[in-house]
DNA sequence: TTTAATACTGTTCATATGAACAGTATGAGT
DNA sequence: ACTCATACTGTTCATATGAACAGTATTAAA
């Protein structure tokens, strides 16, 4: 049966728990001796059937032949496991993106990450994801304040309406994506700060997919 | 120096960014060999060597004679302590709050949960955190909008100016505190809603201090 | 009853991988 | 001139690691 397939026995469960709680505190996955080894294994065998099995059940991936490759999928239902987290990923947060986007300048001592579940932000772990302070009131049209934190996504086509991060004057800019009678430009939010309309081609840097903000 | 041990060459830029990327797109980070494929190097000494200056400067850490152990270290302080996740907790989101508070009625299929780090929402682990969904747009001259989650804590000692939620009328309502000549009330944060001075007591449900918003 | 999945032990093998050593070349700082 | 960090090439070595093969015992389904 389908649902009999999908479901895992307790020593399955076991070992999933163990390969994700390794790959979230540690940040690599365990080997297959590590496995082993936290169980009391006294063959490495055992691991790698378990791990056979839980990625015939579609929980794990790999890629063959490659250490420490090992992936806990995000999976809908776990019905034995009620409380299933989402994967946490790790959102590096700039204070300004310069030119080369993977670039970072170390910025005075703020913290460089936020970590949180897929679902909360609803963001797709394969796209690269970056979190950008907001500088300025330029967006305060469409309730985004200075301070707040921007989660955006490279590589993501943005749609009209879309609140992007472009790269205008060397710096890291949101602004709001318009396309109207087939030009695109970016317009600010707030009457005091200029349009930018594009001289040639336009660096968009991401697609805003989420917002956190802190109070006091 | 100091500013000079901490700054990187362009060069060594590229290679944090890519070991970050593999390691956020990928889930477990490249090997030295695929660090020197990916820029052509054709020795993996030159990989070698430009993780070990990261790893010098406090961008990367590793486990010795493990493969795949790199691991990006967020921006951080001098400390070369090895920067730790934050506890990552999951709150629990609640649509409305009913009358008991610790009342769970209905866990039905949505979204119960957002899983966040501690440091992230600047939350402290002692005291009770839940979220709320945000519902009609009583407090949009604060930029908090229908839809959005709006994280609280409870047990928190209000200051004049906190956003709080209140139970009114059996709802809990989002409202900004205020205390003016020794007298408290909530007031809405949009002309069309009401101020609310309570009659007698004043039950504050929580204390919010952080927000949450999804795009798209 | 037979088959298949689970849950292991014990061993061997090929190789992926980190680490080390010996070089060369360039540029910046002193 | 001298040092030192950067930025590489080329090679070798030890081992960490995935994978495969040969078993045994238990349990559940067909």
């Amino acid at each position: 049966m389908n649902s009999m397939s999908l479901s895992l026995t307790h020593r399955q469960q076991e070992v999933l728990g163990f390969i994700r709680e390794q790959q979230q505190t540690q940040g690599t996955a365990p080997s297959l001796r590590e496995v082993a080894a936290h169980f009391g294994f006294r063959s490495m065998t055992a691991a790698a059937d378990h791990v056979k099995a839980l990625r015939r059940k579609g929980y794990l991936t790999h890629r063959p032949h490659q250490a420490r490759s090992l992936r806990a999928l995000p999976l809908a239902v776990d019905t034995h496991h009620p409380v299933e987290r989402g994967r946490i990923v790790d959102i590096p947060v700039y204070g300004s993106i310069p030119a080369g986007f993977a670039d970072d300048r170390r910025q005075e001592g703020r913290e460089g990450c936020i970590s949180v579940d897929v679902e909360t932000l609803g963001i797709s772990p394969s796209s690269r994801t970056f979190a950008l302070e907001v500088r300025g009131n330029s967006m305060e049209g469409r309730h985004i304040l200075n301070g707040d934190y921007a989660i955006l996504e490279h590589g993501m086509d943005p749609r009209p309406g879309d609140v992007v991060a472009a790269l205008i004057d060397n710096e890291s800019t949101l602004k709001t994506f318009v396309k109207q009678h087939g030009k695109t430009w970016l317009k600010a939010e707030n009457p005091s700060y200029p349009d930018f309309i594009p001289a040639q081609e336009l660096v968009i840097q991401g697609v805003m997919v989420a917002l956190i903000r802190k109070y006091r």
